[in-house]
This record gives C-alpha cells, sequence and structure tokens, in this order.
DNA sequence: GTCAATTCACATGAAAGAGACCACGGTCTAGTG
DNA sequence: CTAGACCGTGGTCTCTTTCATGTGAATTGACGA
C-alpha cells in the first residue's frame, strides 16, 4: 500500500468523514445492553432466587443450559450487576472457564478465584493444599454473600473432573462469616449427568433453561443493538433481517448474528462506504468463517500442524478413505525431512480427534470388520481456507509449493 | 446356510516420565559502614 | 552487617510415551440340514 493511499486513510478516519459505527463495542460480547429481549421470564426466576442474597441468606446454587448465543452469560451478567449495585453484602465472581490459563487445572481456578478477591497466588510452586487453604481464608474474610459463575463449567469438568466442584460445593460447610453459592453455565444439557451424584443434587437445585432464539426474536435483538451501534440510516433493515435470518440456521446464536452485523459493518467502512447493504453481509459470513479456521490453525503446535500438512497432501495427492495409519506413515516423513521428532502413533490418534474436535478435518470412527477399526477423515472446508491453510503451513516449512506425493511412494 | 470364534487396525484409558517453570529457605559472597 | 546471587528441594503443568484393554464388523471355519 502507498504511503499517499495511507494518509488518506487516515485522515478520512481523522476528518470523520466515513463514520458506520457510532460505538462497535456495543456489538461485542462484552457490552452489556440495559434491556435483554426475550429473556423476560429468565430474568425473573433468576433475579426471585436470587433476591435473598440483599437480606444477607444463602442463594440456592443454580444451573443454566443453554445452546451457544441463547444470552445466558449476558442475562447472568446483567442480573449480578444489578444485585451488587443494590447491595454491598454482596460479592459476584465470574469465571470463564473456557479461558485458557484460568481454569486448566484446580490449582488455577482456586488461584484466579483468590485473586478476584485480592490475594496474589504464584502461578506455580504451591502445593494446591496450600493455595485451597489461601482461598478459604481470603473467602471467609470476606464476610459477604459471595456468588461464584462458572461460565462453561462442562469444559472445565472435562478438563480437570468434578473433584473441584464437590469441593466447592461443600466449602460452606468450612466458612464462618461468608456464605457461597454457585451458578453453573453450560451449553450442554446432557452435562449434569456426567457428574457425580452428590456434585449433581446440590449443584443443580435450581435449573433454567434458554431456548434458542429464532429469526424474529434475532431480528429485534439486533435492531436494538444496531441503534446503539451504527451511525442513523448507516445499516437497512434487509442487512438486519439477513444477519438474523443466518444466526438463526445457526441454532439461533445471537453471538453469530452480532458477529455477522459487525464485521459487515467493519466492512463496509473499509470499502469506504458509509452505507451497510446485505452484500457486506455475504462477504463477513465468509470471512468469519475464514479467520476462525486461519486462527485455530496458526495457534495449533507445530506437530499438530504436521498432522494437518499430512492430510492436506493426502487429499490433494487423489487420496479416498484416508486413514489413521496412512496419516502416520506420511506424518513420519514430514518429521524426517524436517528434522522434527516423530511422535507415537497413540499420540497422533489424539491430535488428529483434537484436529477434529476444532472443525478443522472431519474425522470419525468406522470399523471396517476383519480389516480393523480406524478413523476415516475428511477435508470439509471450503477450497479459499485450505489455501490459507496451505500458505500457513507452507510459512512453517511443513508443506512445499507443488509437491505431493503419489501413491506408490507413499506405500513403497 | 447358520452361527460362534477369530482377526485386524486402531481407538481409548490409565499411569508414569521428562522437562520446564516456580516458590521458598538456606548458604555463600561481595560491598558497605 | 546486609543485599543479592546461587542452589537444592519440592511443588505444578504440559506434553508425551508405554502398557493394557476395548471395539465392531468382515471373515473364517465348524456344524448340521
Amino acid at each position: 500500500m502507498s504511503q499517499k493511499t495511507l494518509k488518506e486513510i487516515f485522515n478520512n478516519y481523522k476528518e470523520n468523514k466515513i463514520h458506520v459505527f457510532k460505538n462497535k463495542d456495543v456489538l461485542t460480547d462484552r457490552h452489556i445492553p440495559n434491556t435483554i429481549p426475550h429473556r423476560e421470564e429468565q430474568i425473573n426466576q433468576i433475579g426471585m432466587i436470587l433476591a435473598p442474597a440483599l437480606r444477607g441468606d444463602k442463594v440456592s446454587n443454580m444451573f443454566i443450559y443453554g445452546s451457544t448465543g441463547t444470552g445466558k452469560s449476558v442475562t447472568v451478567k446483567y442480573i449480578t450487576q444489578e444485585l451488587e449495585n443494590t447491595s454491598d453484602n454482596v460479592r459476584i465472581l465470574f469465571v470463564n472457564c473456557k479461558m485458557k490459563r484460568v481454569s486448566d487445572t484446580e490449582y488455577r481456578l482456586l488461584a484466579e478465584l483468590s485473586r478476584m478477591l485480592g490475594k496474589e497466588i504464584p502461578p506455580t510452586g504451591l502445593p494446591t493444599d496450600e493455595v485451597y487453604r489461601i482461598f478459604l481464608s481470603v473467602l471467609n474474610s470476606q464476610s459477604k454473600n459471595v456468588i461464584l459463575i462458572l461460565d462453561e463449567i462442562d469444559a472445565m469438568v472435562k478438563k480437570v473432573g468434578d473433584d473441584i466442584l464437590y469441593t466447592l460445593t461443600r466449602l460452606n460447610q468450612e466458612l464462618t462469616n461468608t456464605k457461597l453459592s454457585i451458578i453453573g453455565i453450560s451449553n450442554d444439557t446432557a452435562f449434569t449427568d456426567k457428574l457425580d451424584a452428590r456434585v449433581k443434587s446440590s449443584l443443580s437445585e435450581e435449573e433454567i433453561i434458554f431456548h434458542p432464539y429464532d429469526a424474529t426474536q434475532l431480528r429485534n435483538i439486533l435492531t436494538a443493538r444496531s441503534t446503539d451501534a451504527f451511525s442513523e440510516g448507516a445499516v437497512e433493515q434487509a442487512v438486519i433481517t439477513k444477519c438474523a435470518a443466518l444466526a438463526a440456521q445457526e441454532h439461533g446464536d445471537a453471538r453469530r448474528a452480532l458477529d455477522l452485523l459487525r464485521i459487515s459493518g467493519e466492512l463496509a467502512e473499509r470499502s469506504m462506504t458509509q452505507k451497510v447493504t446485505t452484500e457486506f453481509v455475504d462477504r463477513a459470513e465468509e470471512k468469519l468463517d475464514l479467520d476462525r479456521m486461519v486462527e485455530v490453525v496458526k495457534a495449533q503446535p507445530r506437530q499438530s500442524q504436521a498432522v494437518l500438512a499430512s492430510i492436506i497432501k493426502l487429499v490433494e495427492s487423489g487420496h479416498k478413505n484416508i486413514q489413521t495409519g496412512d496419516i502416520f506413515m506420511l506424518y513420519e516423513k514430514i518429521c524426517q525431512s524436517r528434522g522434527l521428532k516423530t511422535l507415537t502413533q497413540r499420540r497422533l490418534s489424539d491430535l488428529i480427534a483434537e484436529l477434529d474436535m476444532l472443525g478443522v478435518i472431519n474425522a470419525h470412527v468406522i470399523s471396517k470388520g476383519r480389516y480393523g477399526r480406524t478413523r476415516e477423515i475428511k477435508l470439509t472446508l471450503a477450497q479459499n481456507v485450505v489455501e490459507k491453510i496451505k500458505k500457513i503451513l507452507t510459512d512453517n516449512y511443513l508443506l512445499t509449493n507443488g509437491l505431493f506425493l503419489d501413491k506408490r511412494k507413499l506405500h513403497g
């Protein structure tokens, strides 16, 4: 890009010639709106359950279900914020369990909670017992009604098991000044079935369900937000309808609807237009998927990228029905030629499963009778995404331009 | 033709090791008054 | 005398290996009609 056009861009921004957005933050999931449409019932229910905290009574533990983008987190944040504003006797601790390095282990969760309560704990080095003891004492010194919200609680239990939940639910017995309640938020409705019976009964004293939004509801949400987010007249009604319709197809995911709207706006802004049209929504949808996948692949460790490189090579050399064994053979060759340590097939199997979970590849276990059991792997990504991924892998020296093995070479 | 046993190619689970990182307490050392 | 460097011990965390067990349908082979 020449320096002249760069200057032009900055000047346009500075002089406010292009102003699609009034306040873009409104369209992110950090933003907590003043009203949450179509969630009045849940707000009332949760409000009634939490209200006793204002009188200093212990609040029932609660479990909240609903698929992604149904407004669980934002509703809970909204209510608890109000609660905290109303009374000095309530303290809210909100933890997103999916965040890396927050709840990967029992130690880290306790350390994070202690940190929120004003007591720093070193990232490692202390025995877990000691961290637990510190957390207990700092919690007890609060002399308040502490409400602990564990968002995406299923992610945590999957990683570290439900022991920690058992410990947390039993904590009240050891607390003299403070009362602790737990709100678990999960998008896996079958989640509690996997829990230990004791944890399940004490954690789900109350259960609230958030159903997915339909297209009309999504449209209302987007309309409400877009008034604050966009400059007047910047967004056509058709754009909102389209974003709502696309997100409704994706299980009524409001987060996706908001992302679509925000990116459409950004794209319009970048093409120096003041009006967001449906054309930008199409491009936004494409960009959303592409960006997500590229980020996922970039974040993968080298070994995992090597596995992906093997898969792409196999696909491009015309292999059908790619199996774990095929990948392992090619992966070994790639490692050898790139001076990379070769992992065992056991580990490779896990890496393939991880790539599948991330949606980069599509793998499912099949039994081929006498010919064993294996995973059959497919690449379901759009061609432009594959090209981007290939670029990343080429940059990391895991793929070479234009070099694809043929079948004979592979098996020979 | 029927049916149980066998077989294959991994999947999956559990346990343990390696190496990085960190806290903490004790010891050593060089600088200062 | 003291601050700072250094070391050993004991802890966590992540990634990985090793070992053991599980899986499920095609194939095989014995058996009987």
